[in-house]
RNA sequence: GAUCCACUAGCUCAGUCGGUAGAGCACUUGACUUUUAAUCAAGGGGUCCGGAGUUCGAUCCUCCGGUGGAUCACCA
């Protein structure tokens, strides 16, 4: 890569090269200059890792082995050396003796600095000290480090360092690398229960005309040759479901979503989903998959499924708890919605429950939803499936055939947080067209979230879609619950960061507003 | 977007009731043939986040800005 074209920010054309830093291309420029430049290495040889050796001690003691990896500590003691070599697995140390390598191989030996990436051939013996070691005959430098790394100790603790250079946070802090082998299982786990139940995954487009599926506001973006606006996906709802009138019957994506709306603890601007669609089903079949999938994804990363968050005690066995929205606000509150038809007694009911500011122009079914968001979702600790939500906060769910007011649709809530989102999928193609218009009535009233009419979707209903559960899990969050994480940027490996010194990079983006 | 807190050597942190700074690790040099936060001796290293103000003098006080964290608001 050139130097023209890649931006460079101030800070680091200005930068004075630190004595250390120095210190390191010296040695590495002695090196080439003896025809000894690491960066001419190509590969390596790694016959066996770090804790692999630690726990097959009593075969592997005597024999020959070549690890390689990267110096982490050294501790010099004259004529012998040690260093703690880290590879993926851990760390295994190396004992160096002066006399077991050429003059001039222990000189450049003892030259190595911490950081540096080496190749080293030993046998494995145990020290005084019993610490497992491979006896140094032979090493090549693989790789020059250039820069120091944080403290051995301490390592490296500021979170904004920790998340903007995340290679070095994983350097010095491996420990972190947990989550995300966690992250990778949960994941792998998820896919091999759903093509155990017969799913097929499916990608659908990120680039959209219509950004639907969702409420929420999206990112912008243009495409040169069609001189195109084209929108980062919110959702890949509506693709999903044209797939099941193709007739796949059951379909599954896990991927990112695009959503241009404020960060915390638990939101980034690009965050990952799982949302499948079965035909023949409805949300009770959801509820049984999603059950099924957190239970397993959780027993194939910790082992049980009494998990512990933010010092609270879960409990994950399935069947996980299921109350109506309507019985939840009765448990919590008293207030029985079974007993209040009209929007009035409902705003009433919201004033006497100190609501009356959010309810002010609301509905009975937006009251609802709000009673059970401020009143009761922070009390749902343990897993619990809320279902039945009122028809005019989910426009893409079916009418329930006995109140009509309400849909089927579930939430799942745990620890008070939402965790995934199902309905029995709205078929109707009246019905969705009705919904979309009443979407964009809101949109109208100012209401930037407001979904907006999708026509083409509502065409691939006209050609009949079967009845459908759907389901939507957000994958970051059940990470971050199933390993303890209490902010999502701890499960993200290159978390959303604003640009340091407040300017945007030089990378031709058009001036946002 | 609001409030509070933080930002000092490469890293982790101390400190200056306002007189331009210290420790440990890391680094350099030396000693040391089984250490492991190795040890011992000596040495080098700082735009104290940026800018402005007050002051004889600001890293410290005040204001503005930057970045992060926590809480709240919106959302998954």
């Amino acid at each position: 890569m050139s130097k023209e074209g890649v931006p460079q920010n101030d800070q680091q054309a200005t930068e004075d090269i630190q004595e250390q830093v120095l210190n390191r291309i010296n040695k590495l420029e002695d090196l080439s200059e003896q025809g000894k430049n690491p960066f001419w290495e190509t590969t390596a040889k790694q016959t066996h890792h770090s804790q692999e050796i630690i726990d097959n001690l009593a075969e592997l003691e005597g024999q020959k082995v070549s690890v390689a990896g990267r110096i982490m500590a050294k501790r010099g003691m004259g004529k012998v050396s040690f260093v703690d070599l880290a590879d993926r697995q851990g760390r295994i140390q190396i004992f160096t003796k002066i006399d077991a390598l050429e003059d001039s191989d222990y000189k450049d030996w003892q030259n190595l600095d911490i950081g540096d990436i080496v190749e080293v051939e030993g046998t494995i013996f145990t020290t005084q000290r019993g610490e497992v070691s491979v006896r140094n005959q032979g090493y090549r430098l693989l790789s020059k480090c250039l820069r120091p790394l944080p403290e051995k100790f301490h390592g490296l603790t500021d979170t904004d360092t920790r998340y903007r250079k995340r290679y070095l946070d994983l350097i010095v802090n491996p420990e972190i690398k947990e989550v995300f082998e966690k992250r990778s299982k949960i994941i792998s786990t998820i896919r091999h229960e759903l093509e155990k139940l017969d799913f097929i995954e499916v990608e659908t487009p990120l680039l959209n005309q219509i950004a639907g599926g969702a409420a929420a506001r999206p990112f912008i973006t243009h495409h040169n040759t069609l001189d195109l606006d084209l929108f980062l996906r919110i959702s890949p709802e509506l693709y999903l479901k044209r797939l099941i009138v193709g007739g796949f019957e059951r379909v599954y994506e896990i991927g990112r979503n695009f959503r241009n709306e404020g960060m915390s603890t638990k939101h980034n601007p690009e965050f990952t989903m799982l949302e499948l669609y079965q035909a023949y089903t409805d949300y009770h079949g959801m509820m049984e998959i999603s059950e099924h999938l957190i239970s397993t994804a959780c027993l194939a990363v910790n082992d049980t499924l009494k998990i512990v968050y933010d010092e609270l005690e879960i409990d994950l066995t399935p069947p996980f708890a299921r109350m109506s929205m309507i019985e939840a606000i009765k448990k919590f509150t008293s207030v029985d919605f079974d007993q209040i038809d009209t929007d009035e007694e409902a705003l009433a009911v919201a004033k006497e429950n100190g609501l009356l500011e959010q309810a002010a122009g609301m509905v009975r079914g937006e009251i609802i939803n709000l009673f059970f968001e401020e009143l009761c979702e922070d009390k749902l600790v343990q897993p619990t499936f809320i279902y039945d939500y009122p028809i005019e906060v989910s426009p893409l769910a079916k009418k329930k055939k006995s109140d009509q007011r309400l849909t089927e649709r579930f939430e799942i809530f745990i620890n008070g947080s939402e965790y995934g989102n199902a309905y029995s999928e709205l078929n109707d193609p009246r019905d969705q067209a009705e919904r979309f218009q009443d979407q964009l009535e809101k949109r109208k009233e100012g209401d930037e979230e407001a979904s907006l009419p999708d026509q083409d979707f509502v065409e691939a209903l006209e050609y009949a879609m079967p009845p459908t559960g759907g389901l939507g899990i957000g994958i970051d969050r059940l990470v971050m619950l199933l390993t303890n994480s209490t902010t999502i940027r701890d499960v993200l490996l290159f978390p959303t960061m604003k640009p340091l010194g407040g300017q945007s990079p030089e990378n031709g983006a058009s001036e946002g507003e």
